[in-house]
DNA sequence: AAGGTTACCTGCCCGC
DNA sequence: TGCGGGCAGGTAACCT
């Protein structure tokens, strides 16, 4: 599910539901997750107003009164619901009680995500954060910027633009997408990147990802009240998981590689090194 | 130090 | 029908 637009989504879908309660109790199921959950959770968590929820690259952060900061990652298949009435589902981790009777419940199939919490003092320099590089969504996520981040680097471009070090939030899925959009082929060294096409990566990396948080919305509702329905948007993917299908633009079979062990879509003519 | 690989965990889909 | 292999939107710990 979470790229970053996931993650927004989320936030959105949260923040009406949560801001200004408290959360009464706290059920921990099974504390087994990518870090394993504090034992005082509960402790540093209830009994305060929750004050903002934020997103920071892929982690939501919800902010309390004394302090405390919430953090969730979704992982790869991490989902929160908020509902009136508990619905007890295989996979469920963590339960918040709210105090207005509401649930709000964490859900994790393959346990790489996590649920923890910090000192908002804490945060900047936590091993979550501390080695995060910046929004892409930003004003300071620039060509030219990008250019100098990539200009020592021989790493391809496609791992790098998804390394969380200089630039956060870019996934699997949108790295392949804005790459073609951007006609940048997957392999190519960092450091060969022009300017023009630094500028066309950035430009499509934000428009990417600011249409899919704008679908994001409707899709994940849609994924609640219907059935779990996955793969959302997929009609919209111009490379991602299409191998073999013609290329939208030219018609030339879409060409599946794997990078740093996951896969990459791109078009061998529209993309060249 | 950078770059590549593997592990974490469960479910699903495909081929035999 | 059953089983094994491979793969999945993320991250970090290992190797070299």
């Amino acid at each position: 599910m979470p790229e970053l637009p996931e993650v927004e989504t989320v936030k959105n879908y949260l923040s009406p539901l949560i801001k200004g309660k408290e959360f009464n109790a706290i059920d921990v199921l099974n504390d087994k997750l990518r870090v394993k959950v504090p034992k005082n959770l509960v402790n540093h968590v209830t009994n305060s107003n929750i004050e903002k929820i934020t997103r920071r690259a892929k982690y939501l952060l919800i902010y309390l009164k004394n302090d405390q900061v919430l953090i969730i990652h979704l992982g790869m298949t991490g989902k929160i619901f908020v509902e009136k009435k508990l619905k007890n589902e295989k996979h469920d981790h963590v339960i918040f009680c709210l105090n207005n009777g509401d649930f709000m419940r964490y859900n994790d199939v393959r346990k790489f995500g996590l649920v923890t919490c910090l000192n908002k003092n804490k945060l900047a320099n936590s091993k979550f954060f501390s080695h995060l590089g910046i929004e892409p969504l930003s004003d300071d996520f620039t060509g030219k910027y990008l250019k100098e981040i990539c200009k020592n680097s021989n790493t391809e471009i496609k791992k790098f633009i998804m390394e969380q070090k200089k630039l956060v939030g870019v996934g699997n899925i949108y790295a392949s997408e804005a790459l073609f959009s951007s006609k940048i082929h997957p392999e190519t060294p960092s450091r060969s990147l022009s300017l023009n096409e630094a500028n066309s990566l950035v430009k499509n990396i934000k428009s990417i990802l600011i249409q899919a948080i704008a679908k994001g919305g409707s899709t994940i509702k849609d994924y609640r009240l219907v059935n779990g329905e996955s793969g959302y948007f997929q009609h919209e993917f111009k490379v991602y998981g299409r191998e073999n299908n013609p290329c939208k633009i030219c018609a030339t079979p879409i060409k599946k590689i794997v990078q740093a062990g996951r896969s990459t879509f791109y078009c061998i003519k529209c993309q060249k090194k």
